[in-house]
DNA sequence: GTCAATAATTTTGTATACAAGGCTGACGTT
DNA sequence: AACGTCAGCCTTGTATACAAAATTATTGAC
């Protein structure tokens, strides 16, 4: 499957939204990134229109394109509805798991220890991410799994800064043991809450932690 | 907020798709359509993209874009999807819904009730829109407000449907009842079991429907 | 000096022109 | 007769050109 040349523009957009290159109101002149990009405005709008509908980018007629990154509020929402999201999965996939992803869960845990104990936060994330993944999937509703994933990537930015609160890492995996028992004993109310605790604590450490960088900033 | 030609558009075709004009498999083509509704190729493009992240359309590079109507199993998943998301909106709603938004909600019962006595389907259908639009609202997360009312809106044309089955009518009054009381007393599980269960009925109905209509066919 | 009105410039939205990749069908080979 | 190949056409993707709207600058009046 061949690429648009406008998907490619799409991402790297993204990435420089994401890396703090473009930040929140900045309006996104077409000439100036066309020239950058080494395209014309007719891709490069198009790139445009897809962040515009992944919610990255606000498109105002006869203005332009401004970034918009979500406020602190939106933010508590988005992680609310992430929490949620996760325990409808959890408590689809505790009647609907398989021997081979509970098999799998438990492999990703066991590394996401390892990472703890070598502290690496990199290898940490990455296995945390599987173990997620894997329940997304496990759901068996592959819809419900993509909008999952979907609203979990875009947190992605957000939710890496609270791993660095002390004793976070232990705390989190002694969730995924929770999860982990829930799913395996088809409790679908105890996966439920298990996994909205979990990805709601995330969140409520991300509102802490805005706090903290708001006070420190007066 | 002034509208973009290709709004218009992508908002015409929609209808068209949604009314049967075209169907599932068809490609939109560019040059035909243009000159159907008297554009340029480009905003009819702009249209195209986002119908396509909307998920209306498929659109394969240099190949072109083809209208994508969800089969039965991904239509079961949405409806399973919506059935969770609004048990979550009550879940949450059950905490935060205020005074006047329940009594918006009885006024809504109430004229769903008119109307199925005066066996007015259309009116049901509006006034029973308003009742779930105020639990999404009630929520008091407007991002998942926002996505619940995103999916409800694509599962319209399949809703409608499942209305015609006898005595759905006076029985989803009775679940209104239901998911009202645990609303006002402010049991967030009654009320995310009651909304599930409401919601997830119109699924069951839909497949019953899908089933006869394929037997029949054969 | 300030405010308002208007002209100039910049920028978005749309149309058209051009380039490149796939589809169709004919022709040739086995 | 069937299959592969190549040429021509058709469609999509991209660039450029033009039109309309918005922002900015300038000029003039009070």
């Amino acid at each position: 499957m061949t690429k648009r040349r406008a998907d490619n523009i799409a991402e790297q957009l993204e990435e420089l939204i994401f890396d703090g290159t473009f930040s929140d109101g900045d309006r996104l002149d077409e000439v100036r990134l066309s020239e950058q990009f080494g395209v014309s405005r007719t891709p490069l709008r198009e790139a445009l229109q897809r962040l515009a509908l992944s919610g990255l980018v606000e498109l105002i007629p006869r203005r332009g394109a401004f970034v918009r990154q979500p406020g602190p509020i939106e933010l508590m929402e988005m992680f609310e509805v992430m929490a949620e999201m996760e325990a409808v999965c959890g408590r689809l996939a505790a009647l609907r798991i398989s021997d081979q992803a509970l098999e799998d869960l438990r492999d990703a845990n066991t590394k996401c220890h390892d990472a703890v104990d070598g502290s690496n936060p990199d290898a940490y994330y990455h296995e945390n991410e599987r173990f997620h993944r894997i329940i997304y999937e496990e759901s068996g509703n592959s819809f419900l799994a993509q909008e999952a994933y979907k609203l979990h990537k875009r947190l992605k930015p957000f939710r890496r800064q609270q791993l660095r609160f002390r004793g976070r890492l232990q705390q989190s995996m002694g969730e995924h043991e929770a999860i982990l028992q829930a799913l395996s004993d088809g409790c679908q109310d105890a996966a439920a809450n298990a996994l909205r605790d979990h990805v709601a604590v995330q969140g409520e450490k991300f509102q802490r932690l805005m706090a903290t960088l708001k006070a420190a900033a007066e």
